[in-house]
DNA sequence: ACGATATGAATGAATG
DNA sequence: CATTCATTCATATCGT
Protein backbone atom coordinates (compact mmCIF):
# COMPACT_ATOMS: atom_id res chain seq x y z
CA UNK A 1 0.00 0.00 0.00
CA UNK A 2 1.11 3.06 -0.32
CA UNK A 3 0.38 5.44 2.19
CA UNK A 4 3.78 5.86 3.17
CA UNK A 5 3.36 7.66 6.42
CA UNK A 6 6.20 7.09 7.66
CA UNK A 7 7.78 4.35 6.55
CA UNK A 8 11.60 4.26 6.39
CA UNK A 9 12.58 5.88 3.55
CA UNK A 10 14.59 4.27 1.37
CA UNK A 11 17.67 5.67 0.49
CA UNK A 12 18.68 7.53 -2.61
CA UNK A 13 19.18 5.33 -5.43
CA UNK A 14 22.29 4.06 -4.36
CA UNK A 15 23.39 1.83 -7.19
CA UNK A 16 24.24 -0.82 -4.65
CA UNK A 17 22.82 -3.68 -2.39
CA UNK A 18 20.73 -2.83 0.26
CA UNK A 19 23.71 -1.21 2.38
CA UNK A 20 22.36 2.47 2.24
CA UNK A 21 21.54 2.85 5.95
CA UNK A 22 18.14 3.17 6.10
CA UNK A 23 18.80 6.66 8.01
CA UNK A 24 20.66 4.93 10.72
CA UNK A 25 23.45 2.94 11.40
CA UNK A 26 23.17 -0.66 9.93
CA UNK A 27 26.69 -2.08 9.46
CA UNK A 28 25.36 -5.41 8.39
CA UNK A 29 23.47 -5.68 5.35
CA UNK A 30 23.39 -9.70 5.28
CA UNK A 31 20.62 -9.40 2.59
CA UNK A 32 18.07 -9.72 4.97
CA UNK A 33 15.60 -8.31 2.65
CA UNK A 34 15.74 -6.54 -0.49
CA UNK A 35 14.96 -2.52 0.26
CA UNK A 36 13.64 -1.17 -2.98
CA UNK A 37 14.67 2.17 -3.55
CA UNK A 38 12.17 5.16 -4.54
CA UNK A 39 12.95 4.59 -7.90
CA UNK A 40 12.45 1.05 -7.76
CA UNK A 41 9.37 1.70 -5.68
CA UNK A 42 7.86 4.68 -8.67
CA UNK A 43 8.46 1.94 -11.02
CA UNK A 44 6.74 -0.95 -9.59
CA UNK A 45 3.94 1.31 -9.21
CA UNK A 46 3.65 2.83 -12.55
CA UNK A 47 3.55 -0.69 -13.76
CA UNK A 48 0.84 -2.02 -11.10
CA UNK A 49 -1.43 1.13 -11.44
CA UNK A 50 -0.84 2.89 -14.87
CA UNK A 51 -0.18 -0.31 -16.80
CA UNK A 52 -2.06 -2.79 -14.81
CA UNK A 53 0.56 -5.01 -14.12
CA UNK A 54 -0.73 -7.49 -11.40
CA UNK A 55 1.17 -11.02 -11.94
CA UNK A 56 3.70 -10.62 -14.33
CA UNK A 57 4.97 -13.78 -15.96
CA UNK A 58 8.65 -15.13 -15.80
CA UNK A 59 10.19 -13.25 -18.99
CA UNK A 60 8.09 -10.08 -17.69
CA UNK A 61 9.67 -10.21 -14.38
CA UNK A 62 12.98 -10.29 -15.99
CA UNK A 63 12.27 -7.40 -17.95
CA UNK A 64 11.05 -6.02 -14.90
CA UNK A 65 14.25 -6.73 -12.42
CA UNK A 66 16.80 -5.63 -15.32
CA UNK A 67 15.09 -2.60 -15.32
CA UNK A 68 14.63 -1.70 -11.71
CA UNK A 69 18.14 -3.63 -11.49
CA UNK A 70 19.24 -0.31 -12.45
CA UNK A 71 18.54 1.61 -9.62
CA UNK A 72 19.71 -0.44 -7.07
CA UNK A 73 20.17 -4.57 -6.62
CA UNK A 74 16.67 -6.40 -7.16
CA UNK A 75 16.12 -10.30 -8.48
CA UNK A 76 13.31 -11.11 -9.72
CA UNK A 77 11.57 -13.11 -6.69
CA UNK A 78 11.57 -8.94 -5.59
CA UNK A 79 9.42 -8.47 -8.17
CA UNK A 80 7.45 -11.32 -7.51
CA UNK A 81 6.64 -10.91 -3.96
CA UNK A 82 5.88 -7.02 -4.71
CA UNK A 83 3.41 -7.57 -6.96
CA UNK A 84 1.91 -10.34 -4.79
CA UNK A 85 2.08 -8.53 -2.33
CA UNK A 86 0.11 -4.84 -3.54
CA UNK A 87 -1.98 -6.89 -4.92
CA UNK A 88 -3.20 -8.61 -1.64
CA UNK A 89 -2.58 -5.97 0.63
CA UNK A 90 -4.45 -3.59 -1.20
CA UNK A 91 -5.75 -4.94 -3.66
CA UNK A 92 -7.79 -2.11 -5.82
CA UNK A 93 -10.89 -3.90 -5.48
CA UNK A 94 -11.68 -3.74 -8.81
CA UNK A 95 -15.08 -1.67 -8.52
CA UNK A 96 -13.73 0.77 -6.77
CA UNK A 97 -16.46 3.37 -7.07
CA UNK A 98 -16.62 4.06 -3.97
CA UNK A 99 -13.65 6.41 -3.71
CA UNK A 100 -13.57 7.54 -0.24
CA UNK A 101 -13.39 11.18 -0.50
CA UNK A 102 -10.53 12.06 1.63
CA UNK A 103 -10.27 15.48 2.99
CA UNK A 104 -13.05 17.22 2.83
CA UNK A 105 -13.12 19.09 -0.29
CA UNK A 106 -10.62 19.59 -3.39
CA UNK A 107 -9.80 22.81 -2.28
CA UNK A 108 -7.02 22.46 -4.80
CA UNK A 109 -8.71 20.44 -7.20
CA UNK A 110 -7.00 17.30 -6.30
CA UNK A 111 -10.86 15.79 -6.36
CA UNK A 112 -11.41 12.31 -4.45
CA UNK A 113 -8.27 10.71 -3.14
CA UNK A 114 -9.20 7.18 -3.56
CA UNK A 115 -7.63 4.59 -0.95
CA UNK A 116 -6.81 1.05 -0.69
CA UNK A 117 -9.45 -1.05 0.48
CA UNK A 118 -6.63 -3.83 1.49
CA UNK A 119 -7.53 -6.85 2.51
CA UNK A 120 -10.10 -8.13 4.54
CA UNK A 121 -9.82 -6.16 7.84
CA UNK A 122 -11.14 -3.33 5.44
CA UNK A 123 -9.95 0.44 7.13
CA UNK A 124 -8.97 2.44 4.88
CA UNK A 125 -5.40 2.85 6.18
CA UNK A 126 -4.52 6.42 7.24
CA UNK A 127 -5.00 8.28 4.48
CA UNK A 128 -2.77 11.27 3.56
CA UNK A 129 0.81 9.75 3.16
CA UNK A 130 3.52 12.62 4.22
CA UNK A 131 2.45 14.50 1.32
CA UNK A 132 -1.03 15.16 0.59
CA UNK A 133 -1.93 13.90 -2.77
CA UNK A 134 -0.26 11.12 -1.87
CA UNK A 135 -2.07 8.24 -0.37
CA UNK A 136 -1.61 5.97 -3.20
CA UNK A 137 -4.12 5.99 -5.77
CA UNK A 138 -5.44 2.22 -6.00
CA UNK A 139 -7.78 1.98 -9.58
CA UNK A 140 -7.43 2.74 -12.59
CA UNK A 141 -7.67 -0.73 -13.56
CA UNK A 142 -10.61 -0.62 -15.51
CA UNK A 143 -13.04 2.00 -13.71
CA UNK A 144 -11.79 5.84 -15.76
CA UNK A 145 -14.23 8.66 -14.12
CA UNK A 146 -11.77 10.87 -15.98
CA UNK A 147 -10.85 12.49 -13.16
CA UNK A 148 -9.61 16.42 -13.90
CA UNK A 149 -6.77 14.96 -12.97
CA UNK A 150 -4.02 15.17 -15.88
CA UNK A 151 -1.71 12.18 -16.23
CA UNK A 152 1.08 12.10 -18.12
CA UNK A 153 2.05 9.11 -19.70
CA UNK A 154 5.91 8.01 -19.67
CA UNK A 155 7.50 6.72 -22.39
CA UNK A 156 8.01 2.73 -22.13
CA UNK A 157 9.83 2.45 -24.93
CA UNK A 158 12.71 4.48 -23.69
CA UNK A 159 15.78 3.76 -22.79
CA UNK A 160 17.15 3.40 -19.06
CA UNK A 161 17.82 6.62 -17.85
CA UNK A 162 14.64 8.34 -18.22
CA UNK A 163 12.18 6.05 -16.85
CA UNK A 164 9.55 8.09 -16.23
CA UNK A 165 8.69 11.16 -13.64
CA UNK A 166 6.00 10.84 -11.60
CA UNK A 167 4.36 13.58 -12.37
CA UNK A 168 3.24 16.10 -9.24
CA UNK A 169 -0.16 16.64 -10.11
CA UNK A 170 -0.87 17.85 -6.77
CA UNK A 171 0.08 21.17 -5.27
CA UNK A 172 1.60 20.50 -2.33
CA UNK A 173 -0.28 22.11 -0.28
CA UNK A 174 -0.50 25.20 -1.59
CA UNK B 1 7.92 -4.64 35.46
CA UNK B 2 6.59 -6.75 32.45
CA UNK B 3 7.98 -6.15 29.12
CA UNK B 4 4.54 -6.28 27.83
CA UNK B 5 3.02 -4.73 29.74
CA UNK B 6 4.16 -1.65 30.02
CA UNK B 7 0.28 -0.54 29.35
CA UNK B 8 0.04 3.18 29.83
CA UNK B 9 -3.09 4.54 31.13
CA UNK B 10 -5.30 5.37 27.99
CA UNK B 11 -8.47 6.82 29.35
CA UNK B 12 -12.03 6.74 27.79
CA UNK B 13 -12.47 7.77 24.61
CA UNK B 14 -12.93 11.16 25.27
CA UNK B 15 -10.95 13.58 23.87
CA UNK B 16 -6.92 14.43 24.31
CA UNK B 17 -5.89 11.29 22.62
CA UNK B 18 -5.49 12.21 19.11
CA UNK B 19 -7.63 14.57 17.81
CA UNK B 20 -8.85 14.35 14.37
CA UNK B 21 -5.69 13.47 13.00
CA UNK B 22 -7.84 12.02 9.89
CA UNK B 23 -10.18 14.29 9.66
CA UNK B 24 -7.31 17.18 8.60
CA UNK B 25 -4.35 16.48 7.49
CA UNK B 26 -2.65 19.50 6.54
CA UNK B 27 1.11 18.67 6.02
CA UNK B 28 2.35 17.18 8.78
CA UNK B 29 -0.65 14.74 9.86
CA UNK B 30 1.66 13.33 12.73
CA UNK B 31 -0.10 9.97 11.70
CA UNK B 32 -0.95 9.26 15.33
CA UNK B 33 -0.90 6.07 15.47
CA UNK B 34 -3.90 4.20 17.31
CA UNK B 35 -3.35 4.23 21.31
CA UNK B 36 -5.42 1.45 22.47
CA UNK B 37 -7.55 2.43 25.70
CA UNK B 38 -7.20 0.29 28.61
CA UNK B 39 -10.13 -1.43 27.73
CA UNK B 40 -9.46 -2.34 24.43
CA UNK B 41 -5.92 -3.92 25.22
CA UNK B 42 -7.77 -5.85 27.96
CA UNK B 43 -10.39 -6.94 25.27
CA UNK B 44 -7.72 -7.83 23.00
CA UNK B 45 -5.43 -9.88 25.34
CA UNK B 46 -8.54 -11.87 26.79
CA UNK B 47 -9.29 -12.73 23.10
CA UNK B 48 -6.02 -13.33 22.61
CA UNK B 49 -5.49 -15.58 25.81
CA UNK B 50 -8.38 -16.83 26.98
CA UNK B 51 -9.85 -17.13 23.72
CA UNK B 52 -7.07 -18.00 22.06
CA UNK B 53 -7.66 -15.83 18.93
CA UNK B 54 -4.20 -15.34 16.90
CA UNK B 55 -4.87 -14.48 13.55
CA UNK B 56 -8.82 -13.26 13.23
CA UNK B 57 -10.24 -13.20 10.09
CA UNK B 58 -11.84 -10.26 8.23
CA UNK B 59 -15.44 -10.44 9.90
CA UNK B 60 -13.61 -11.09 13.52
CA UNK B 61 -11.72 -8.29 12.89
CA UNK B 62 -14.80 -5.96 12.16
CA UNK B 63 -16.83 -7.81 15.30
CA UNK B 64 -13.62 -7.01 17.47
CA UNK B 65 -12.79 -3.62 16.06
CA UNK B 66 -16.82 -3.11 16.63
CA UNK B 67 -16.74 -3.93 19.60
CA UNK B 68 -13.98 -2.27 20.98
CA UNK B 69 -14.80 1.07 19.39
CA UNK B 70 -17.23 1.63 22.06
CA UNK B 71 -14.42 2.21 24.45
CA UNK B 72 -12.39 4.39 21.30
CA UNK B 73 -12.07 4.55 18.23
CA UNK B 74 -10.17 1.86 16.45
CA UNK B 75 -10.15 0.39 13.02
CA UNK B 76 -9.50 -2.97 11.50
CA UNK B 77 -6.00 -2.43 10.86
CA UNK B 78 -5.46 -1.61 14.37
CA UNK B 79 -6.56 -4.72 15.57
CA UNK B 80 -5.05 -6.80 12.80
CA UNK B 81 -1.81 -5.12 13.46
CA UNK B 82 -2.07 -5.76 17.10
CA UNK B 83 -2.76 -9.15 16.95
CA UNK B 84 0.17 -9.71 14.45
CA UNK B 85 2.49 -7.98 16.38
CA UNK B 86 1.63 -9.38 19.43
CA UNK B 87 1.69 -12.87 18.34
CA UNK B 88 4.72 -12.26 16.87
CA UNK B 89 6.46 -10.56 20.01
CA UNK B 90 4.86 -12.56 22.82
CA UNK B 91 3.94 -15.43 21.37
CA UNK B 92 6.05 -17.66 23.80
CA UNK B 93 7.66 -16.51 26.40
CA UNK B 94 5.91 -14.20 29.19
CA UNK B 95 7.73 -12.13 31.53
CA UNK B 96 11.08 -11.44 31.23
CA UNK B 97 12.73 -8.33 32.74
CA UNK B 98 13.45 -6.62 29.40
CA UNK B 99 15.92 -7.97 27.50
CA UNK B 100 14.55 -6.98 24.65
CA UNK B 101 17.09 -6.98 21.61
CA UNK B 102 17.10 -3.16 20.85
CA UNK B 103 19.27 -2.58 18.17
CA UNK B 104 19.90 -6.04 17.50
CA UNK B 105 19.75 -7.51 14.58
CA UNK B 106 21.06 -10.32 12.98
CA UNK B 107 20.78 -12.76 15.44
CA UNK B 108 20.14 -15.46 13.55
CA UNK B 109 21.57 -17.03 10.72
CA UNK B 110 20.52 -18.85 8.15
CA UNK B 111 22.72 -22.09 7.33
CA UNK B 112 21.64 -23.86 4.43
CA UNK B 113 18.51 -22.68 2.90
CA UNK B 114 16.15 -25.16 1.35
CA UNK B 115 16.57 -24.19 -1.98
CA UNK B 116 13.36 -24.99 -3.58
CA UNK B 117 12.82 -25.68 -7.34
CA UNK B 118 14.39 -23.03 -9.44
CA UNK B 119 11.80 -20.87 -11.38
CA UNK B 120 11.66 -19.57 -14.37
CA UNK B 121 13.38 -16.04 -13.41
CA UNK B 122 15.97 -16.69 -11.48
CA UNK B 123 15.14 -16.97 -7.79
CA UNK B 124 13.46 -19.58 -5.59
CA UNK B 125 9.85 -18.82 -5.78
CA UNK B 126 6.85 -20.85 -5.80
CA UNK B 127 6.80 -22.83 -8.67
CA UNK B 128 4.21 -23.60 -10.55
CA UNK B 129 0.88 -23.82 -10.25
CA UNK B 130 0.03 -20.62 -11.73
CA UNK B 131 -1.19 -20.27 -15.24
CA UNK B 132 1.53 -17.71 -16.15
CA UNK B 133 3.60 -17.77 -18.79
CA UNK B 134 0.86 -19.64 -20.64
CA UNK B 135 -0.84 -18.49 -23.42
CA UNK B 136 -0.92 -15.12 -21.75
CA UNK B 137 1.74 -13.16 -22.79
CA UNK B 138 0.17 -10.12 -21.79
CA UNK B 139 3.01 -7.96 -21.93
CA UNK B 140 3.03 -4.70 -21.12
CA UNK B 141 3.78 -3.75 -24.74
CA UNK B 142 0.67 -5.03 -25.64
CA UNK B 143 -1.47 -2.92 -22.79
CA UNK B 144 -2.81 -0.15 -23.88
CA UNK B 145 -2.85 2.63 -21.39
CA UNK B 146 -2.19 5.96 -23.37
CA UNK B 147 -5.87 6.50 -23.79
CA UNK B 148 -6.17 9.50 -21.79
CA UNK B 149 -5.28 7.75 -18.89
CA UNK B 150 -6.21 9.46 -15.38
CA UNK B 151 -3.40 9.10 -13.16
CA UNK B 152 -3.42 8.36 -9.57
CA UNK B 153 0.03 10.15 -8.06
CA UNK B 154 1.95 7.74 -6.85
CA UNK B 155 3.32 8.76 -3.03
CA UNK B 156 6.99 9.84 -2.64
CA UNK B 157 8.57 8.74 0.04
CA UNK B 158 10.00 11.86 0.56
CA UNK B 159 9.52 14.68 2.63
CA UNK B 160 8.15 16.78 -0.23
CA UNK B 161 6.69 19.35 2.40
CA UNK B 162 8.12 21.99 -0.26
CA UNK B 163 7.27 22.70 -3.20
CA UNK B 164 8.93 20.49 -5.89
CA UNK B 165 6.04 20.26 -8.47
CA UNK B 166 8.82 22.66 -11.17
CA UNK B 167 11.46 20.02 -10.44
CA UNK B 168 12.03 18.05 -13.66
CA UNK B 169 12.88 14.27 -12.18
CA UNK B 170 14.72 13.28 -15.57
CA UNK B 171 18.05 12.21 -14.66
CA UNK B 172 19.57 15.43 -16.29
CA UNK B 173 22.70 15.27 -14.00
CA UNK B 174 23.83 17.83 -16.40
C1' DA C 1 14.91 16.92 28.27
C1' DC C 2 16.92 12.75 26.87
C1' DG C 3 17.38 7.95 26.43
C1' DA C 4 15.44 3.42 26.76
C1' DT C 5 11.70 0.54 26.06
C1' DA C 6 7.28 -0.87 24.24
C1' DT C 7 4.54 -1.20 20.59
C1' DG C 8 1.86 0.35 16.43
C1' DA C 9 2.55 0.19 11.56
C1' DA C 10 4.53 -1.25 7.15
C1' DT C 11 6.17 -4.45 4.10
C1' DG C 12 9.30 -8.09 2.30
C1' DA C 13 9.34 -13.04 2.29
C1' DA C 14 7.30 -17.44 2.76
C1' DT C 15 3.85 -20.94 3.00
C1' DG C 16 -0.67 -23.28 2.05
C1' DC D 1 -4.39 -16.08 -4.55
C1' DA D 2 -5.11 -15.91 0.69
C1' DT D 3 -2.82 -16.02 4.98
C1' DT D 4 0.88 -15.89 7.94
C1' DC D 5 5.72 -15.17 9.46
C1' DA D 6 9.64 -12.17 9.91
C1' DT D 7 11.99 -7.89 10.11
C1' DT D 8 12.27 -3.17 10.50
C1' DC D 9 10.89 1.63 11.17
C1' DA D 10 8.45 5.14 13.81
C1' DT D 11 6.64 6.90 17.77
C1' DA D 12 4.12 7.15 22.23
C1' DT D 13 5.19 6.71 26.89
C1' DC D 14 7.95 6.03 30.88
C1' DG D 15 12.19 6.29 33.58
C1' DT D 16 15.95 8.77 34.88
Amino acid sequence: MEPQQQQQHQQQPDEDNNGGAKGSFLCRQTSTRWTPTADQIRILKELYYIKGVRSPNGAEIQQISARLRKYGKIEGKNVFYWFQNHKARFSSSSANTGAVTVGQRDIHGYGSVTMQEKTFWDCPVPAGGSNIGAGGGSMMSNTNYGSGISCTVFDQDQEADAEIETLPLFPMHG
